[in-house]
DNA sequence: CTGAAAGCGCTTACAG
DNA sequence: CTGAAAGCGCTTACAG
């Protein structure tokens, strides 16, 4: 008779399992596997060669019925292909260390019903404390729930600054791929922004604008250029500046996509990268970075960082220690090919 | 005085404090809530109300400890950036239905430690069953755990026969590509395929070939070339095509990075797309789908789908029907511009 | 149709 | 240092 690990009456050994094989209560042996100081070192290994022996699992839903208390926090994102969402999952499990912590998933599709019935789910579930991750720098509605976990933001902040999020400093950015640009000797810098009314494209216009004011300059034309986030757009814009005769040196895009799109352009129209113009982008996103020619310098969001930071303030909240508010996570800039010859 | 909804003494409500508001008794309650059948539609009505105005949420870990079962799995991938694990994930809510289940998410970036280790904690949270999604279709080492769950495979299939895989079809992604390219005439057909010695690549690959051979036909130049998955390598493989003045009027590229590469160089070289060449890529990524000149025409790997059967498999599994072996979900062909003009 | 009681697998005062 | 007992919040036979 073949031996079925799936076959029905299995069950996963028990803490008493566990106390039998070992010889001592399940008392001595909850704690002698909690590490409590109390038990004597030979019944302390004897229990946790038991444990071994029978691979045993704590489980971890009786132990947060009865401890009140589980290592499980609920991760709740707008975002529909985990750009945004991933970095900042890796960033909240480097906060907590390697397995200490589980994170309940949940994706929303950006639709409000849909965030209600995760929100409930997750609540349900007990979780210590919720991360409500955006996918876009817009602030975005508090979540509606006389719950009584933690939550904390994360890039896209709330409306209501009782709130704690956590965001990349979108004015960082900006200031930051200017001050790479002067630092290089371009003065005759364009500036283009993405979608008009987009948090993120206003921020990092008011970064750069106010990087280039120190410097006592303008942005080429006086003013940013709105637009899309597109490569499409970042193409037609570049051969508008070309077609203008527009002078300039430097192109700082608000996205990697406009990037790569004005960089095809210029390639097109032989003006040498980043000799004649130089370009920076951002967002750092390596499928348009590495792709494009030259590769592209561009500005770190820094959303593994913005998950570990947005993880700390949830168990500082965890332990009642909440820090209202919005915090911003600088960027770092990345330099390529396009800056960098 | 402030109401801090934060506050120590604060404790969600539990279904006690439901069934006193309601006038019954905890049994009943959960019964009721439940939706026994063995419960008058009066007292029904009332402990819904009672839940209702308490905002009750049933705690979870209490009805999984009590009833053995919670609909709560856990999913483990490899995948870095999410793209793979995303639709695999959206693709096992919809198999549930909303709400329905939660997940438990854990990225292993591809090591080994990692992945035990999460195993570990998912075991210890008495998942009801476990997807592990890979983010490539090559085959990977069956999870060792001598767990008792049902485990399904997403995308990177078991190399274990004994296991249940769900992967994309493949060798039909290749065959499709061609069909469509014969579809429209083309007969000179030039394969560039990815990374040697990927499955994916192999497949799909193998499917291409099986369909110019039933057409009478073979790849132009013999074989498929290998190379990379990179837009780099697509640029020079193209190049190279023109160089050696080569004859075709169709590309199928194993990816879509290297479709976008070979793209770039037609149009640098004033090839007409689709006019001249069609060309169709792999994997149906927005980024480079969306964003090359023309739009790519090409095989979206189905991954949603692949999410949605493996839960259908999991939950199947944890009624205990298990599957075992590969079962390949068929890949589609979405056309743009770079096929049809 | 309703409820008292046992039990799910842990932890934690509290005695000893 | 060890263990008996109560309790976490549910569900589920089992009586009534």
């Amino acid at each position: 008779m073949e031996l079925d690990p799936h076959h029905q009456g299995a069950r996963p050994p028990t803490l008493e399992d566990v106390a039998r094989l070992a010889g001592v209560s399940v008392a001595t042996a909850s704690k002698a596997l909690n590490g409590r100081e109390e038990v004597s070192p030979v019944t302390r290994a004897r229990v946790h060669d038991a444990a071994e022996k029978l691979l045993f699992a704590p489980n971890s839903r009786a132990r947060g019925l009865a401890a009140g208390q589980t290592g499980v926090i609920g991760m709740i994102t707008s975002d529909t292909d985990g750009r945004y969402s991933f970095p900042v999952l890796m960033g909240a499990e480097d906060a907590a260390g390697q397995g200490m912590i589980s994170v309940f998933f949940s994706e929303t599709r950006g639709d409000t019903p849909r965030e209600q019935s995760h929100l409930h789910a997750l609540l349900g579930h007990r979780v210590d404390g919720l991360i409500v991750v955006g996918d876009t720098a817009d602030s975005r509605p508090s979540v509606t729930s006389r719950s009584l976990v933690p939550i904390v933001y994360a890039y896209a902040p709330s409306v209501s600054p009782e709130d704690t999020s956590i965001v990349s400093d979108n004015f960082s950015a900006g200031r930051l791929a200017i001050e790479h640009l002067l630092s290089l000797g371009r003065t005759r810098i364009v500036l283009l922004a993405g979608e008009r009314g987009r948090a993120a494209a206003q921020d990092r216009v008011k970064g750069a604008v106010a990087a280039l004011a120190e410097a006592g300059l303008h942005p080429v034309g006086g003013n940013a250029a709105f637009g899309a986030w597109s490569e499409a757009w970042g193409r037609d814009a570049a051969a508008d500046l070309i077609t203008r005769k527009t002078a300039f040196d430097a192109i700082f895009c608000c996205s990697d996509q406009i990037a790569r799109g004005a960089l095809d352009v210029l390639r097109a129209r032989r003006l040498s990268v980043p000799k004649e113009v130089a370009v920076v982008g951002c967002g750092n996103w390596s499928a348009m970075t590495l792709n494009s020619r030259p590769r592209l310098t561009s500005i770190d969001l820094q959303l593994r960082e913005v998950g570990r930071v947005a993880a700390q303030r949830l168990f500082a909240a965890m332990r009642g220690q909440r820090q209202p508010g919005v915090e911003y996570v600088p960027c770092t800039l990345v330099p390529r090919e396009s800056t960098v010859g």
